[in-house]
DNA sequence: CGCGAATAAGTAGCCTGGCTAGTATTCCGT
DNA sequence: ACGGAATACTAGCCAGGCTACTTATTCGCG
């Protein structure tokens, strides 16, 4: 989402990378990566033709699959915070769409097995792939004082965001 | 959205705030407040019983009007990325809330005017204020030096994210 | 054991918040 | 001064949530 409007007025009178910076540059670039990963996951959904819990219900099937381990509908509805209903229609739309299948669980014969297609594999991998690597590229370039002054960082962010709840 | 199963397996086995840390440390903390930053956004809907357009849509007005602009359902619907039809529900939404009200704007009578209401803007404040102002302060925290940092990797990693469009 | 409560998945029908198409009014450039 | 563009709106559609309920199966305990 946009967020334009620079709030501050302080703006960026330096090049792309300024050695030193401010707090305000700090949000910023915060806000602006924020942004950035929002249009992302957009595009990423339109390019799938999904919207945002179809995609998180498949990757997070895929991530299980690769950790060995086997999950149902009752997973997904738990992980993603939706019923049990709207599991059942997501996995429909999954399934009609070639991205996984059901299949019964080998010992509890209420439960099903979700398991991604090969097709979802590849299609998720092509599309995210690169952009992990890259992403992951950058991280591992850091020196580890770097990489520890920006976990710091963010930890911090994160327990300011969930401290007041 | 939750995002759990570690991926990597690689833990922390050191305490809060490492002095130093690697790129997958890193990805995990901007994971992790990635998340903490969605949940609080839930947390902002639910207590003002708004969905995410009409929140943004608030406080993108708010912020308008602040830098002493005025705006209408056009600039709405374009910020917000949705159709004028859809911004008049949202509209209808916000005012039957308590939120904003419309007027007519002064020069082009096709035109509105939204003005949000000393209501909205001190629930806003209320809301986020007080996060909003740590979050700054920890930002400001930093020395110039660790906020370079920090800036240029953001930066990097929006890059990269903005790359592969 | 054996039966009642709990659990897994699915169905039916509702609600919210998007969308497109089309309308009335107003503005503005030639 | 008039025809096309712009603004807000209405009407009606659709996707993807939800609750309430159903069916099948499993678990736990007396």
């Amino acid at each position: 989402m946009p967020e334009h409007a620079n709030p501050t007025g302080a703006g960026y009178w330096y090049g792309q990378s300024p050695e030193t910076a401010g707090g305000v540059d700090v949000l910023n670039a915060l806000r602006a990566y924020r942004a950035a990963e929002a249009a992302m996951r957009r595009r990423t959904r339109d390019s799938m033709r999904m919207n945002e819990t179809d995609l998180l219900a498949i990757r997070f099937v895929m991530q299980a699959r690769q950790a060995g381990q086997s999950i149902g509908p009752k997973d997904l509805s738990r992980v993603l915070n939706i019923s049990t209903a709207s599991t059942t229609a997501l996995i429909d739309r999954l399934q009609k769409g070639g991205y996984l299948t059901r299949r019964p669980h080998p010992t509890d014969r209420r439960a099903l097995e979700i398991i991604p297609t090969d097709n979802a594999d590849t299609e998720v991998r092509e599309t995210l792939g690169k952009m992990h690597r890259r992403m992951l590229e950058t991280a591992e370039s850091l020196t580890p004082e770097e990489a520890g002054t920006i976990t710091r960082f963010l930890q911090e962010m994160t327990r300011v965001l969930e401290d007041d709840r």
